[in-house]
RNA sequence: GCCGCGUUGGUCAAGGGGUUAAGACGCAUCCCUUUCACGGAUGAAUCACGGGUUCGAUUCCCGUACGCGGUACCA
């Protein structure tokens, strides 16, 4: 037991665009099976025909690439226990579900969708507002339990549609030991039959879990804590099955919380509070609804990679800024919070803003190209890495290179010169006429050289060197921002300096 | 309703029977910089409430409240 290979696994479901929970739960897989030498199984959980979602499946595994937490075996690259999505291993479940009625642990179903809608609409009340199908309810169903043999028989040999649910004991108290939450219990009277087997002949989730799990060898099971109330029926299935000693070890996550008020972070959420929820851009197929996602919207993978880990986690220092294979060594599940953790989009920002920081210029530029493509704008790569590397400490986002640098590739239309107009003089308006001609003849345009030439002027003209800085400032830029100005004329270069000043002037002097 | 899980500053959180209850984000003010930003400094919590246990509880126990999750032929 002890010396077996980890193996964890995730398996989303197909559904639509990859939650920021989402991807949590794909980190913690994927530290704990790197720190324990293990594999990383990508399993793709489309039981449900109806919510299957065209593309969803590649969206995923994309994501995970982005994020740099690519899966050992999964449907995209095979592995020794394919196939990686339950659709394709349909028929396998059946027999288990078969079993496990021929041992008494499940019972055959016949009820049909509107008898179960009139059950629940008859037994609800106030009290008990969603009754349960279970071990006092099935009685008065129409099951293998409660019918004559025979007639199940009769109803089997007819082809009647019909689902297998779980026997779950009147009164049993099951418990497991959570990796993150310690020993939980749970009285199997509170839990109704689950369905194992649907009418369709596809698993749900529950019998699909255990199964795969199983078969797949899987010694660790990491999911959000919205399961926990379910793992009672799968602890009983590990067992009615007869694979007990073979079952993982569980660790529920806390769920990721939406920053105003409370409850589960939702994709709503995000469109209403205006921040991405989704790792990357997603088209919904069927609505045609657009999201905005962390990667198109700027974010760094690894930056989005340290906030996801730090949400739920530390290490107990006051270290937040991990790479991956610092977080794969520190990881460890007995440190996660049992309590959820609302989302904040600043700390997001501020890890964006660290790894910006960080990064290479040539790299941002090449991240950012595709934004000023879309802005219209030419500009070479290096030119724009000279930027990136200019503004980047005022930037929590790639895309917000253009926010603070735009006025690199655009002459300002406009001046802010109310800040300057009051002591605008024309001895000021002199200084640049003739430093204009100064530029004119520097053969080194560099930043100290364009900066020595401005002081030398100033101070032959008598005047302060800080009372013309702004006013250059304004018409390189249009107004009171960006980084240093000689940094900003150097990078312009000679010719469009010269431009810019001699374009301003007009304004500051109307 | 029932079951489960939670509750340390606005947020993320460390800590854990005796402390000035770390740190980060954000916010405010100040310094630096004649732009903005970066950087630096300073400020803000009696640890949900009520009972215990104890010389002593934010830390342990029990309740209560509140929040969340589940209660589907969805995952």
């Amino acid at each position: 037991m002890e010396h077996k290979k980890v193996r964890v696994r995730f398996a989303p479901s197909p559904t639509g665009g990859l939650h920021l929970g989402g991807v949590r739960t794909v980190l913690f897989n994927y530290l704990f099976a790197r720190q324990h030498k293990g594999d990383f199984v990508l399993r793709i959980e489309d039981t449900d025909q109806t919510r299957y979602v065209a593309g969803a499946e590649e969206y995923i595994i994309e994501c995970l690439r982005w994020c740099g937490l690519e899966a050992d075996e999964g449907p995209h690259k095979g592995g020794p226990y394919a196939p990686y999505r339950q659709s394709e291993r349909k028929e396998m479940y059946r027999q288990y579900a078969e079993q496990l009625v021929k041992n008494g642990y499940a019972y055959y179903a016949f009820d049909t969708p509107e008898e179960l809608e009139e059950m629940r609409s008859r037994l609800k009340t106030e009290e008990h507002p969603s009754p349960q199908y279970n071990h006092i309810v099935r009685q008065q169903m129409r099951n293998s339990l409660s019918l004559p043999a025979e007639e199940t028989e009769k109803l089997l040999a007819a082809g009647t549609p019909h689902v297998i649910r779980i026997k779950m004991p009147a009164s049993e108290e099951v418990s497991f030991t959570d990796m993150i939450r310690g020993e939980v219990q749970f009285n199997t009277g509170t839990v109704d039959d689950k369905v194992l087997l649907k009418a369709d002949g596809m698993p749900t989730y529950h019998l699909a879990v255990v199964v795969d799990d199983y078969l797949m060898k899987i010694t660790h099971a990491f999911r959000g804590e919205e399961w926990l109330p379910s793992a009672p029926v799968h602890i009983l299935l590990w067992r009615y099955l007869g694979w007990e000693a073979d079952m993982p070890q569980w660790a529920h996550l806390p769920l990721i919380l939406r920053p105003d008020g409370n409850g589960k972070l939702s994709k709503r959420d995000g469109d209403r509070l205006g921040f991405p929820v989704y790792a990357m851009n997603w088209l919904d197929p069927r609505s045609n609804e657009f999201t905005r996602g962390f990667r198109e919207m700027g974010y760094l993978p690894e930056a989005f990679v340290n906030m996801l880990a730090m949400l739920g986690w530390n290490d107990g220092t006051e270290q937040e800024l991990f790479t991956l294979d610092e977080l794969v060594e520190k990881f460890s599940m007995e440190r996660v919070h049992h309590a959820g953790a609302k989302f904040n989009i600043e700390k997001a920002n501020w890890f964006n803003h660290q790894y910006i920081l960080k990064a290479d210029n040539q790299r941002l530029a090449a991240l950012f190209m595709p934004v000023l493509k879309e802005k219209g704008v030419q500009a070479s790569e290096e030119y724009v890495a000279t930027i990136a590397g200019l503004v980047k400490e005022r930037c929590n986002l790639v895309n917000e290179i253009w926010d603070h640098g735009f006025f690199f590739f655009r002459q300002p239309e406009t001046y802010d010169t109310a800040a300057v107009k009051p002591k605008w003089s024309e001895v000021k308006r002199q200084f640049f006429l003739d430093w204009a001609s100064v530029l004119e003849t520097l053969s080194d345009f560099s930043l100290s050289a364009v900066e020595e030439s401005f002081k030398q002027l100033a101070t032959s003209m008598n005047i302060k060197v800080g009372e013309l800085q702004l006013p250059f400032r304004i018409m390189l830029c249009g107004g009171k921002f960006g980084p240093p100005v000689f940094n900003i004329a150097e990078t312009l270069g000679k010719h469009e300096t010269i431009a810019r000043i001699m374009k301003a002037l007009p304004a500051f002097d109307a």
